[in-house]
DNA sequence: TTGATGTATTCTGTATACAGAGTATAAAAT
DNA sequence: ATTTTATACTCTGTATACAGAATACATCAA
């Protein structure tokens, strides 16, 4: 019998590359919202073919990141505060079952997401922010023990990344969350499932309040200018 | 200005069809839960080429009605119970929030679902049922004013009607649901929010213990017989 | 008869080719 | 100059063609 063999990790798929590059183009903002997409020019910058880029636009036009323009193919979607209150109401109500579900199991949370969350809410990089926002969320998707809820609600993350970057307001991210993060792995821990819920739900509305506002102005005073298409290359 | 012309729809598009059409194999259990896939037939059935299909398996893996084999391309999804309970927990959190929203709404329930679904109830007819009861969910989805919330579980039901389909019994659906039923729409139609969130829960909590008793049982006793693939033309 | 190895078949994923729909441009008429 | 019409171009969706991977079968050896 030979040693242990690593093993070989399933075929990366063209599509599921190709979906992944633009799924992250349009969430960071390097696609502007309502750009039209051209295939021929995806297919070109990924150096594909334009199949696997029309099967990763019918996957993302599915999830709402793209839409129809029925004479002239698809079109980045362009940022809809409504949309996006309409993600947040989603959103919290699998935060909080996901909080419930995890503080039934009284999973301990690794205290190591809230200080380094705290770490990168005094700074100043947007972006570690809102990544170690997700992590937390994460983790409790993953305490709750049913994976179709972060299945979910991780598309729903990527719509409001999406829209936190067009606010590059470092305020978004305030240092005050992570009390609230705190007191909600405190509840989790010590399985008291109301408790949780009720936090992260709260902590949900305010989130989305704050956002709503801050895009509602945002979206009227700025003017739109013109595409910047830019991907990162499939073969990094 | 020319008199008011009906607006014209827009393209029935190949991929969607094939994927309705596959949806409706699967969710109806005419395509056998763990059967293999094979591009071709389906093709040659739907009278399309392979490439409508190609895209059509892939939006239904992402919904979860197929998985991939990897060697040998995609199966239809087997029946599982910890699968459908884990949909069943998602879809209970999604009905808990739009029938909060609906409450707020103060919506009214067109009465009619009801004595339909009380009418279809007395009867035999497993599908009428199933629509009926799922028509009086889908009348809370449009009242919650978030579409979003729809589309998220319309999906689901597809995975439960799935799972109905299976176990034939018609006591799955006993008429009390429609006592349930009435007191939920009344809760919304008085604006008792909290209320009408309790009575959805526990609704869903009946649903799902129900199905998972009968389902567990169904799944150890049966031996799963192969395929009969039988596909609804595209051109009815 | 059982096991292993080589070959052929089958099926998928990707690329290329083709046809139709729509838009934009240019030319002509008022 | 403006409006209308015709032509050419662009881009999408679908079909066909091609190449690679995996399986199943058959052949051969023990």
């Amino acid at each position: 019998m030979p040693s242990q063999l690593i093993k070989i990790e399933s075929t990366p798929d063209l599509v599921d590359q190709v979906y992944r590059s633009l799924l992250d183009a349009i969430s960071d903002g390097s696609m502007v919202p309502g750009a039209r997409i051209m295939q021929e020019d995806i297919a070109e910058q990924l150096a594909v073919s334009r199949q696997p880029v029309l099967q990763a636009l019918r996957l993302l036009k599915k999830d709402g990141f793209v839409l129809d323009a029925p004479g002239r193919g698809v079109l980045v979607a362009p940022l809809d505060v409504a949309w996006l209150m309409q993600v947040y109401q989603v959103r919290g109500a699998l935060d909080a079952l996901a909080a419930g579900l995890a503080a039934r199991a009284r999973c301990q949370l690794d205290p190591r997401l809230i200080s380094h969350g705290r770490a990168a809410a005094r700074g100043n990089r947007v972006k570690a922010m809102m990544a170690a926002d997700l992590q937390f969320h994460a983790a409790i998707y993953a305490g709750s023990g049913n994976p179709l809820i972060a299945q979910t609600a991780q598309l729903h993350w990527h719509h409001i990344r999406r829209a936190m970057g067009a606010v590059l307001q470092v305020s978004t991210m305030r240092e005050s969350i992570w009390d609230e993060h705190d007191a909600i792995a405190k509840a989790i821990a010590d399985g008291d499932e109301d408790t949780a819920e009720t936090l992260i739900r709260e902590h949900g509305e305010d989130a989305s309040h704050n956002l709503a506002s801050l895009l509602s102005s945002a979206l009227n005073e700025s003017a739109p200018f013109p595409g910047h298409h830019s991907l990162k290359s499939l073969t990094p």
